[in-house]
DNA sequence: ATCTTATATCGCAAATATACGATAAGACTA
DNA sequence: TAGTCTTATCGTATATTTGCGATATAAGAT
């Protein structure tokens, strides 16, 4: 990439497409619904869930992490994960006000 | 990358997955408000608001009408765009229905 | 027909993302 | 202490994303 944009734009806008970056992958929408069905959040059985490695399944947790979107505990040789309902209900508002306002400024549409 | 394993989830998961990617950019977000907040819609006055080059606006737009958030249609020299309401609501409640009901599921977080 | 204007696409370079196996780290167990 | 189990991180390969300038395309103007 020749140089980074993105700083140019509001913080808002850098958050909600950091987190949109965060969903933007199935094998992390499957995790946060592995998180949720479950009470366990252990590493181990989202890996025996998903056709994906250990390691590659450490990662995108790592990365859901990194965003906020879930928070994880050592417990003893195991981690536990849980999704972070404050972050998740604030950004599910944050993009419902975006469609809301969107949509409210201009009903139809021109072409 | 090794092999692709994203064709081992869900189509829904995918499909979320991909709109998501498609606001996994502050371009992106900016250049939908730019959308709504004008009837406008046309690619030359995004160009002058956003700090990117024509060109790069142009793949933007395109990013955005493939994922389906966005239409185009050809206006003499111009092109004028708008949001894809429908599409959008879509997202918006499948997002949101993602979230009620891992909500539901999981009230309080086990770490 | 030629020029201008507006937009799309191509081609390239650099950054990120994605995936895996190998290995390190940390915590129980014998 | 040594062995085992679970998870994180490293190293590496490849795909994708992001950005730009250059060029192509298409419509209106001269």
């Amino acid at each position: 990439m020749a140089i980074h944009k993105k700083e140019e734009f509001t913080q808002k806008e850098q958050d909600l497409a950091n987190f949109a970056k965060a969903m933007a992958h199935p094998a992390r929408i499957a995790i946060l619904k592995v998180l949720a069905q479950r009470n366990a959040c252990i590493c181990g059985e989202i890996v025996d869930l998903l056709p994906l490695a250990q390691s590659t399944v450490s990662q995108h947790l790592k990365e859901l992490k990194n965003a906020g979107l879930i928070t994880g505990t050592i417990d003893g040789p195991r981690s536990c994960y849980c999704i972070n309902w404050k972050a998740f209900e604030k950004f599910n508002s944050e993009f419902s006000f975006l469609f809301a306002n969107l949509k409210l400024k201009n009903e139809k549409a021109c072409c």
